[in-house]
DNA sequence: CCAAAAGTGTTACCTTTACACCCATGG
DNA sequence: CCATGGGTGTAAAGGTAACACTTTTGG
């Protein structure tokens, strides 16, 4: 009993990443076909996983993150669930996950995750490739297997929102970054411009941005002061904002 | 095969109300007994379901809620899944649970919904009693079923965080309030006194809080004006405010 | 006339916004 | 020496926070 998939629970995830131009997602190509017959069409989907029995769900999706990226303790936070019975219905996504879980599938519940890597922990783009995987630009994103469309712009959304709760971007961003890097996160999370010489006010209060001792090296202009993001000094010094909306 | 319950996947709401001192929530006696033995304990859960086959996790949420209070077209929101394989590993819970669905239960992955009920329209609390049902304050709720104490608590976390960012105060409160009453549900929900002038002034300012042409009566000091929520104008006139913590 | 909550304004401070030019580097 | 992005300050406007007294009703 216990080790055995789960044939109602599956986790999916959306992993963000950011190479300081633009938000990419990892999808995993998918081939559609079944015992008897050749691929007949190839798609991409979100990485995920049935559940294991005796496995607690965020074990699930770390465990799919694992296997694609080898990172663990890698930003990971569920944000929705998606159980319509009628979200895996057409015939080419029943015959697929049967096939490829060779379990008895009818309703699957899928709990979905959304992630953030700094793209160059991640395996590099050929080790990912002998997965099935890659970064895709979210403006090149085109139809996904299952609801995953759907998925992964509520992902999106959730990232939005929350990114002005928390201090998410860092988990985007290498260990040191320019403040013009940080800006570009947030511009194209929030999809605003925002004006450099406020942004770096806002900086220069925050105690916890730390202005590294290093610049940055081999870039045609003037090279930028490198930052940290001190998380224990954040949470130490956090304090909230009773601010509301209503 | 449709229209079976599925033993594998349930909702549980947190259904708030507000009495215009403290926040409630309804609660549901769990007898516990089995086909032998009388009943050995009671003890309180949240009102919950398992999901039918061919039912949306939404739909579901909406029955459970619609059976109790009597009310349709509340607000409802999924807010976390709970899945530990051992959140249902007592023996008490397990048996409850097999004796009551009549299925063979192992794990149960439970979807969590809360949702925010005017009191006044909500059945009477003794019509709510024959189901079993009761309004606890908040700071009454003992050691509840299950982990209902922890996903309570997480319902309530939810609820102080969406408080600041959508205008769903309104949803607790009768369709004429007054500022007063606004301010407190504000400040039992926050945990935070608020300065009632500076509250008025922020008030004053929203074009979609409509002053009516009436105020309390039958009260014991200067009657306060009411007031309603114009749900409408304030998603006409909604800005999206790009404020961010960084 | 008393108790209870309603309602009202001002000031100091802080935050946000808008806006233009010189600097340091690689090629 | 040119192209590229790095880095800087100020002023006006708006929002937030702190604070005490008069008004209106029921009993």
């Amino acid at each position: 009993m216990a080790n055995q998939l789960n044939p109602h629970v599956s986790v999916d995830c959306v992993i963000f990443g950011f190479d300081f131009e633009a938000l990419h997602v990892l999808l995993i190509d998918r081939e559609l076909s079944t015992s008897n017959t050749p691929v007949i069409k190839k798609d991409l989907k979100l990485p995920g996983s049935l559940v294991y029995d005796d496995e607690d769900l965020d074990t699930s999706a770390s465990r799919v993150l694992k296997e694609l990226t080898g990172l663990e303790n890698i930003f990971l936070r569920q944000f929705h669930i998606f159980g319509s019975p009628s979200r895996v219905s057409n015939k080419i996504d029943l015959d697929w996950l049967t096939y490829t879980s060779k379990l008895p599938i009818s309703r699957v519940v899928t709990i979905a995750y959304y992630s953030l890597v700094k793209i160059d922990e991640v395996n590099s783009a050929d080790k990912l490739a002998m997965h099935g995987a890659h970064w895709i630009a979210l403006d090149d994103v085109g139809n996904l297997a299952f609801d995953h469309n759907e998925i992964l712009q509520a992902g999106l959304e959730t990232l939005r929102s929350r990114l002005r709760a928390e201090p998410i971007g860092f988990e985007l961003l290498p260990k040191k970054f320019t403040i013009r890097q940080l800006q570009t996160l947030y511009e194209v999370i929030i999809g605003q411009k925002l004006d450099s010489r406020n942004f770096r006010k806002k900086i220069a209060k925050l105690r916890y941005l730390i202005p590294l001792q290093e610049r940055e090296i081999n870039v045609a202009h003037k090279p930028a002061q490198l930052y940290r993001f001190d998380k224990r000094l954040y949470y130490k010094t956090r304090k909230e904002n009773f601010v509301f909306t209503l």
